[in-house]
This record gives C-alpha cells, sequence and structure tokens, in this order.
DNA sequence: ATCGGCGTTGTAATCGATTACATCAGTCGA
DNA sequence: TCGACTGATGTAATCGATTACAACGCCGAT
C-alpha cells in the first residue's frame, strides 16, 4: 500500500507528495467526509471538530489536490484568454491587467494564449481546452472564433466574451470608436481640413475594419461633398507600419493635410519619417492617433489620440465573463460599449493656410520603391 | 443512471456535457481501455480498432475530460507565470510572447498572475496552485519567491525558474546588464563626462538592485577618481517616474552630465521634463536608458540605450523550466546569461565643453517641493 | 415511553480517465 | 502435439476529492 509516513514537504523523484485528504482526516481523527466540509462548509461542522481538522491541515500542510475536485464537482475556476501577437503591446498589456484584477479577485485562475491563425496545431489546443473541461470560458481579444477538426470554441457551449471585437455567438465589449474615428474627423474638418489620408492597419483586423467602415461611410455621405479621403496600408499595428505608411504619404500629390491612423503606433512611426523629410506636424499634415497609449505623450509632437479605456475594457470583459459562468442558466449573450475619449493636442492644428503641399517643396523619399497607390476600400463598410 | 442517448454537441444547464470515453467503447464496440490506448499509445492497439477508435471519437466529437487524466497522471501540462504589475509593457509583452512560444510549442499552458505583494490573498492563491497539483513549475519575473501561511512556492519541490531576476533555489536566466552598465558608463566617460546622476527605480526590483550596485561600485573604484555619480529616485519604471526624476535633476547644482536610467521609460520622461525647461540633450546632458524597448527610437532625440533581448529571455526561460519538468529526476539549478547590447545613438553625446551647468541658465523648475537631495546608496553593492 | 425532527458524523458511491494484470488467441520451435 | 512466447484486448483497481445517504444521539412534544 501506500507509504504510512505523513510526508508534510517529502519531495520524491522530482515532484511533490504532499498530504492528502485521509492523512488529515487521521491526524484529526474523524473522516475524510468531515475534512472535506470542514474546509468547504465549516458551518455544517461543529466547532470542536473544525479546529482539530484546522490544525491537522496547518501541521501536514495540506491543500486538496485541484484535479480531483475538478472531477468531481466539473469546476475548474479557470478561463482563458487568447491574444494576437499582432496586438499592440501597450494596449494589450492594460487589458490584461484589468482581466486579472477582476479574473483573480474572484478566484480565477488565466490561460493566456497567442493565437495567430497558425496552420493547426494550436487551434487544436485551443479548442481541446474549450471541450476538455479545464476551462470554464474565454475572454477573446482576437475577434476570431477558432475551430479545429469541425469544431469550434463556440461549440463547447461555454460563455465566451469577445474583447475589442465582435464574433457571432459571443458577449461582446466593445467602445464607440466608430462614432469617435468620426468625430476626429469632423473636428479636423473644423480645422480647415480637407484633404484626409487614412493609415490603415492590419486589414483582418476587427477594429481595423470597423474604423475605416465607419469613417468611409462619412466621407461618402454627401453632406460631407467637399472632404477627400484617402488610405494608405501600413500593414501592422507598429512603428514600422507608421514608416512604411509615410512613404506612401510622400508620394502623394497633392499631399493630404490630415492624417488618421489606426494606432499611436502608426502614428507615432509617420510623425517621425514624415518629420525625417522635412514635413512639418502640425503645421504641414495634421495627425491623429488611436488608442492613447503612454507614448503618445512624448513624441514629438504629443500625438493628438483617442482614448480608451483599456484597463475598464479588461475589467469589464472579466466581470461579463464571470457573471456568465456563474448564471443558474444560459444567459442571453449581452453587448457593452465603453466611450473612448477624442483628445486633440499638439500634433494636430488648422490646415496650412495654402492648402495641400505639391509634393515637391520637401526632399522626396530617398528611395521609394514603386510609389504605392492609395488602396481603395475593402468590399465590407461601404 | 446517466441518459444513454448521446449527446454530441448538447448543452445541459449551462455545461457542455460531452461524451465519455465510455460511449466511444460502446460506439466503438471495444472497451475502454482500448479507447484510452489507441488515442495516447497507438502503436499498442491493432489498425483495425485504431481506426475503429478514431471514427468512434470523431463521431462523438470526444475530448477526454482533462482533470480525470491529470488525477490519474499526475501531470497537468501547466506551468504559471508570475509577473508584476510595476513592470515596464513594452519589455513584459515581448518576453511573454517568447515564453508563449516556446511553451504552446511544447504542449504547456501557461497560466498567468500579477504579482504585488499585495496583503495575503493572491499569495495564498499562487502558493496553492503550487501545492495543489495544477501546476508543474513556474517562470517568476517578479523575483520575489511568494510566501503564504509559513510556505513558499519553493516548498512545493516544483521547478522554479526566475527570469531576469534571480533568488534562492531557482533556475535563473539573466543579463549581464550589471557589466552593460559599467560600460555605458565607461563610453559616456570616454566622451568627457565626469559627473553622473542615476536615475533610480523602484528600489526593491532587483534589476535596479544590481544596476545601482554594478554602477555604484564602478564609481567607487579608485582608477575612477575624476569621476562623480549622483542618485535621484523615480519611483518606478514608467515615464512618469521620469519626469519627477527631471524635477531632481533641475534642483542639482553643478548639473550632471550623464544621466543613466534604470529603464528606457524614466529616461523618456526625463528627456521630456528636462527639454521642456530649456536643457538640451544631448548637448547640455546625456541620457542613456535601458531596455531597448520599441519607442526608444521614436522619442525626441533617439535614445541611446541597453538592449536587451526580450523574446529570447522568455523563450530560454521557458525552455530551461521544460528540461527541468521533463527530468528525469531533480536537475541541478542551472544559470544562464544572455547578453544585452549597448547601442549609443542621438541622446548621448561630449559633454559641454563649458563642463556642467550651474543650473541656473535654464529657468528653474517652476514648483519643486523641497529640493530633493541624492539619495544615498542603499547597503547592498558597495 | 414513543415518536419525529434536527444537527452532526461516517460510509461508500461517484466523477472519468489510465494502466497493472489477467486472459486469450495465434505462432513458432522442438 | 505441446509448451513457451508474443501481441492484442478486457477487467477492474486506482488517482483524491465531494456529497448523497444512512446512522446516530439528543431534544421536546405527545
Amino acid at each position: 500500500m501506500r507509504s504510512s509516513t505523513v510526508l508534510v514537504r517529502g519531495k520524491q523523484n522530482g515532484a511533490a507528495r504532499g498530504a492528502r485528504i485521509g492523512d488529515v482526516a487521521r491526524e484529526a481523527g474523524v473522516s475524510t467526509a468531515t475534512v472535506s466540509r470542514a474546509l468547504a462548509h465549516p458551518a455544517q461542522v461543529s466547532k470542536e471538530l473544525r479546529e482539530r481538522v484546522g490544525a491537522a491541515v496547518a501541521k501536514l500542510g495540506y491543500t486538496p489536490n485541484a484535479a480531483a475536485r475538478q472531477l468531481r464537482v466539473k469546476r475548474s475556476r479557470t478561463v482563458l484568454v487568447v491574444t494576437r501577437r499582432r496586438w499592440s503591446a501597450p494596449f494589450f498589456a492594460e487589458v490584461l491587467r484589468g482581466l486579472d484584477a477582476e479574473l483573480s479577485a474572484a478566484g480565477y485562475a488565466m490561460v493566456l494564449a497567442n493565437f495567430d491563425g497558425d496552420g493547426g496545431n494550436r487551434s487544436r489546443q485551443l479548442v481541446d481546452m474549450m471541450f476538455s473541461g479545464t476551462i470554464e470560458g474565454a475572454v477573446m481579444l482576437s475577434g476570431i472564433v477558432v475551430a479545429a477538426e469541425g469544431r469550434t470554441m463556440l461549440d463547447a457551449g461555454l460563455p465566451l466574451v469577445s474583447l475589442c471585437a465582435a464574433a457571432e455567438g459571443t458577449h461582446t465589449v466593445l467602445t464607440n470608436e466608430a462614432e469617435c474615428i468620426v468625430e476626429g474627423a469632423r473636428r479636423l474638418a473644423v480645422l480647415g481640413h480637407t484633404d484626409f489620408l487614412y493609415l490603415a492597419g492590419p486589414p483582418s483586423n476587427y477594429n481595423e475594419r470597423v474604423r475605416w467602415a465607419a469613417l468611409s461611410a462619412f466621407f461618402a455621405d454627401p453632406r460631407q461633398a467637399g472632404l477627400r479621403l484617402r488610405r494608405a496600408e501600413s500593414g501592422d499595428f507598429s512603428t514600422d507600419g507608421g514608416l512604411s505608411a509615410a512613404q506612401a504619404f510622400l508620394g502623394l500629390s497633392p499631399r493630404p493635410t490630415a492624417v488618421i491612423a489606426s494606432a499611436d503606433e502608426i502614428a507615432i512611426g509617420f510623425m517621425k519619417a514624415v518629420r525625417a523629410a522635412g514635413i512639418g506636424v502640425p503645421s504641414d499634415v495634421s495627425v491623429l492617433g488611436f488608442d492613447g497609449i503612454e507614448f503618445a505623450d512624448f513624441c514629438e509632437p504629443v500625438l493628438s489620440t483617442i482614448r480608451q479605456p483599456r484597463e475598464a475594457l479588461g475589467r469589464l470583459g472579466a466581470r461579463v465573463l464571470i457573471e456568465a459562468i456563474e448564471a443558474p442558466s444560459l444567459p442571453p449573450l449581452s453587448h457593452h460599449v465603453l466611450p473612448s475619449r477624442l483628445d486633440f493636442r499638439a500634433s494636430t492644428g488648422p490646415a496650412p493656410p495654402g492648402g495641400a503641399s505639391r509634393g515637391r517643396e520637401a526632399a522626396p523619399a530617398p528611395k521609394r520603391k514603386g510609389a504605392r497607390a492609395p488602396v481603395p476600400a475593402p468590399a465590407e463598410g461601404r
């Protein structure tokens, strides 16, 4: 049989072998049922035995085995958080903090997994997690419902929350980003700008699509007939993306006087590159970013941006998920919208008096390969 | 008994009720042992039955219950990653990517938990995780071995890796940060600087201590008798910390001409504040940061920094942990050092010809409450 | 004295997989 | 033809907790 000597902190070929519930029961002179009850439902146990059990637990350093408990009660108190590698790190880190704060306060552990649409291995890992009982729900920052072998994460029937993204069949927590970006364009128009350039992020990204759709819809409105909107691709929510978008900008003629980026990183990279080419911000071109990351305050000039409530998004996402998990029956899908806030600062100003530059007075970009034409709007939006 | 109709994707009061191994066995006309073997050790099962089992698994959408498996085989294939809230987000995000990449490739899930030395609740959660069998090992980015109720994370006997930090009894993965910061000071001295200021991060932080210890040891060396080192507190690895350190700097007389910050964020905040006060960088003061975050390339001027191999740190940390977990017996503690790299750019230059300014020509800081005196070196280092 | 009810405690079934061991069929060599 | 061996499969024990149910003692009401 099993060794009868009690190992308090014994180690045995690499794995810890702690006390089991039976050891505690023996030590306290009670049954295992009483030990279990004393720990989980203290009110059901007499003061006398409760104390004996407590002493035995402390003496042996007992911690209930999580797998055994999970198997029996079918609750893991663990949730999955799916992220995307291409995300903006400063944005993501804050959201994660909100999630962690709320989840840990409620006693949930958080499993973090990147998902970048890889071939099939990671997809299967994630889908299996949903079906294996390890997980009680998931927060998806990717907007993608991962699928593998004919099953999707949704099929497990667990609550799912899309955070900063929307997917069929999930709860959603969003911001009013569409309104905000339109409001930004409107404010720039009030400052006299008529020629706009949108710096797009990864076209497959949900937020990217929403922002572009809102912006292009606004410009398509006949009441905005005097305004012009073009679009340049950055490829990524990154400063590098901003650098490459700047090359496209420098090739345009006439040059737009107002630039709206789909992420602060893009705006920051863009500003650096155009200023290096002798273009003034905001004297020649106004730049508006998106997200409100910390470094928007520290670039030159200080970046106008749309501030997203990052930590609050994480907190709300967590609460929505926890509520769905703990509801006695399947709750209806909920949809929340948190407000983002437009913050105009030094990188935006009145349109230059002479109107748009012809793209001549500044030194042309040293080596720009194949003038990137502005890209037509994709099918979605309108 | 249990319903005999097989629920393929059935949901039942909120929780998914998938097929169990017995259902698969019945469907395939074999025993549960054969199903288990067909999935885990296919070579032990005849081709015929292997195929029947595979078909049944696919038909029923069977995924083994993780808790039951864990209970039996005592392996969770899950590791814990402990972070600290006060960490630099861009730094942290990259390290996390490295960890995730390596862990997921090896089939491990990653539980993420912030630890900020909170009263006791979080500590207990973490320690309990170590003892409850949920976790097979942990990577600690905090340098703190969490303890609660007389037990520490170490006591569970599981492998622990300290990443970018060192703690007794753990494997460590570090960078040569001490050498690098001294090399940075040396290079600045070669540029003619003699009056240095160190912008400290949170004094309880491991990296902060190592950097300060190395730097103060270097300046204490009699061969560097002509050099002077002072220290200002930033409180945090944050741009805000840099702003407040700048106030201390502006109050010094004579003002140091070389500033070494313990994090890029601090350096970036510092540069912004002193330039706003009319001090030129690098004409009046040279600034060297630490970490090599993306935004060091986008502030004004471009920040000289010490680049840390962030993703590589994460990857190595994960590999060290996995190796320790999978070793047949307790392996000896290992210690790795990855190289960081000094990168001098626009924010550092020759010492101003006139030597240090007297702290007069620039507008004094508007409201500086109680001139912050330079802080004496703490006990460690020498 | 008898009964019902309540509060406390113990016994044993249960969760769902893995795997030691037993069983059985088939193969090969003597 | 028999026994030893091999390979495939099934039976049932096992992991460690939770909890339904039974048992028990004690109380007050009848």
